[in-house]
DNA sequence: TCTTTGACGACTGTCGACAGTAGGGTGCGG
DNA sequence: CCGCACCCTACTGTCGACAGTCGTCAAAGA
């Protein structure tokens, strides 16, 4: 063996032009550079980017699936998913589900290095929030409630988890765009952390029943600020 | 209002070549004329459509979304996702806590056609067994389930039942292929129509996860022989 | 004035060709 | 005989150009 291992045992990612673009395109959506309901057009976003439209047209594509763009039918233009009530509650309602059968799964596999993940993620949404970076905590956020779906060791669930994900980082970051505060209040995941190191299987189901309840009503009054806030 | 209306009001489904071989592929995949584990290459395959490579790339994206389809690494090729035993315990489970999910959310909305559409695919489904038609007990048995999802209203969780099925499908063809005899008894689906039907939603939740587990332990012999059976 | 029709522009869907990469075989040196 | 560098082939990733489709708008007809 050479010294070629000291410069990294990974196998270099690879990345190919359609991976670059459909990066760049969640990047530019989930920070607002391409508004809900924006038109994508192809020619042009192709041109901005430097490349040509077959390896473009395939990551619109891959964020189609996402959800993260939408299209009417063929032929028809392609826009970036508008904010929309309804998608918002699902999202909230099969969030709850799966990350119960997260917990669930991964229960009894819980050890130190669970433990350690949580603490360290949860301290680094803390960090985030104080420092007031919004994009910095919803991306902390959202690994922290990763620990769980990586935990349950189960590739199907990992995958779903990832789709509302993409959808839900949509939503909180035109939420805190608009209101221009960081997400969460500090101590929100205080009993999360709690009853996710805890004996009570049960106390976890019900605690993730009241965090994405509080999670979802904090959206509705953001995409839909004219009705009343009514649970599903 | 002229005559127009007379020749239809539907959007008339414009098909575009990507979908078509989206399409195809599928078909052969889950006929097994591309074999669990089999090379996907490109340029033969668009050959053999009639079309050219851009299509059909994008229409191999489509089903590596769907889990039909796996590729190691970019320039890795592409081959048909093989038969794993973790990925159908995977299915199980998850489709086990989806499917709870659905009854959950429909539960207080099964109305006469609710009922009527139970009725009507149990019957298909019935039928189709008694024929001995595979393939049509295999599409039978996934819409009789696929009632409930319909039910729920639920877009996200609709869309999370069609990343299942697909999958899901592919077992089942491959385990039918390989036995020679038509799916499910004829009388399996009796209790889960009952209860389905019935008034106790804890009965439903029971009768879903003996219903998976038996499902679960079929696949597992036929994908795993070696190993004795064993809940996950 | 209202409806219909044809042309126009912009865009998506599709194509054939080119460039770059991975894996296997071959020949050389040790 | 074994290890290594090189080449060669098949394939994927990418490109620029062409064809078909949709929405718009102005002109013609009722």
């Amino acid at each position: 063996m050479t010294g070629a291992a000291a410069i990294g045992s990974q196998p270099l990612p690879r990345v190919t032009l359609r991976e670059g673009a459909a990066d760049a395109l969640r990047a530019a959506i989930l920070a607002g550079r391409l508004a809900p309901g924006a038109p994508v057009v192809e020619a042009a976003l192709a041109r901005a980017l430097g490349i040509s439209r077959a390896p473009l047209r395939e990551a619109i594509r891959e964020l189609l699936d996402e959800g993260l763009l939408v299209q009417q039918r063929a032929w028809g233009g392609v826009t970036v998913a508008p904010l929309d009530a309804t998608v918002a509650r699902e999202l909230y309602t099969l969030r709850a589900t799966l990350e119960a059968f997260a917990f669930e799964t991964a229960w009894d596999r819980r050890d130190a290095a669970f433990r350690a993940a949580l603490a360290d993620r949860h301290a680094a949404l803390t960090a985030a929030i104080d420092a007031g970076d919004d994009e910095a905590s919803i991306a902390a956020e959202l690994a922290l409630h990763g620990v769980v779906y990586e935990a349950a060791g189960h590739g199907l669930l990992l995958q779903a988890w990832g789709a509302i994900r993409g959808r839900l980082t949509l939503y909180w970051a035109a939420h805190h765009r608009a209101h221009g505060r960081p997400g969460p209040r500090r101590d929100a995941h205080d009993d999360y952390l709690r009853h996710a190191l805890g004996p009570d299987l049960d106390a976890m189901r019900a605690e993730l029943r009241h965090h994405m309840q509080r999670g979802l009503v904090t959206v509705l009054r953001f995409v839909e600020p004219q009705e009343g806030v009514s649970p599903p």
